[in-house]
DNA sequence: TTACAATAGTTGCATACTCAAACAGTATTC
DNA sequence: GAATACTGTTTGAGTATGCAACTATTGTAA
């Protein structure tokens, strides 16, 4: 046997469940919590850092995000108060993103939704054995494909070349 | 607390794995076959439908899209000559999205590098068994949230209480 | 110390996507 | 058989995102 098993099918559920995976928990910590899942990603990561507070950059890293989308999605978040930005002291092109006490509050209302989502919706249904196959596979993947990692990071090589003033 | 695992690793592991693999696959696609992994997933469909062509509605079916997003991938595809839209005889509402000659040409063009590209940086990486449960996984997961899935198609329920007209 | 390159972040423009409303055509129901 | 409701698709408005260009600052080298 050979097994021409769907090698498409494999692909489109993942496509596909992760999309839906996403897209429910982020509509329940919607109505849940009230944000949305990118917000409650970035707040998440501030509340746990150091002084609540991170540059711009280090944000970036655990955010599969371009800059320049990372600027935004904090425009917005800092908007709704639950951060704010300080410029760094000791280099003054840095930015910190500083989650605020109403962030904090928020990340508290919402870690628990977050987890009981995550739980109902996605763990729950995975046995042990499948749960650490999947997170074998994908690091794997992660792994084998690292080099494509967000090309935006890295994209300003030969940009100046032309005497653009 | 025993097993903290990474609950947290898995999650990040799916999303962020998914997210590389499918912008290396789309952007190898491009490179290679000169479409985007969107235009690819459509037109592979409409070639294989009985006359190259297929509903609107049932090629929706296919794709992870609202209705008004397949509407506007599709007028790109057409714009680029790809397919064509045939309105139905039948049923006057309705749309034919139709493969052309040039369309069909891209897609044999295309299907052996998106063969190529999901295996080089996909399947290659996994083992039977990781395929088998990767897939079992994915699809448990597709099944507990199906009923979350694509709120646009049936999202127009309460909406012409108002006598808009 | 003055020029030149590199880095951090933001901004302008273009693209793609969603929701809701608009259209256009078909079914229903009286 | 004319009004009414329903279906299939497109359109309008708003949002999110990426790339490339720009600003400001730091590092380097002559």
């Amino acid at each position: 046997m050979s097994k021409a098993t769907g090698q498409a099918e494999l692909w489109a559920s993942l496509m596909q469940g992760q999309a839906l995976l996403a897209d429910a928990v982020s509509d329940r910590l919607e109505a849940e919590a009230g944000i949305p899942l990118a917000w409650y990603e970035v707040l998440a990561v501030l509340a746990d850092a150091p002084e609540g507070a991170l540059r711009m950059q280090d944000l970036g890293q655990s955010m599969w995000l371009s800059k320049s989308g990372l600027t935004r999605l904090c425009d917005r978040i800092e908007e709704a108060g639950y951060l704010s930005r300080a410029s760094c002291p000791t280099d003054r092109r840095g930015t910190f993103a500083v989650i605020t006490e109403a962030g904090r509050a928020k990340v508290r209302e919402a870690r628990p939704v977050f987890a009981r989502a995550s739980q109902d919706l996605f763990l729950q249904h995975l046995s042990p054995r499948e749960r650490h196959a999947l997170e074998s596979a994908m690091r794997k993947i992660i792994g084998a494909n690292r080099g494509h990692l967000r090309k935006p990071e890295r994209a300003d090589d030969q940009a100046q070349a032309s005497p653009k003033r």
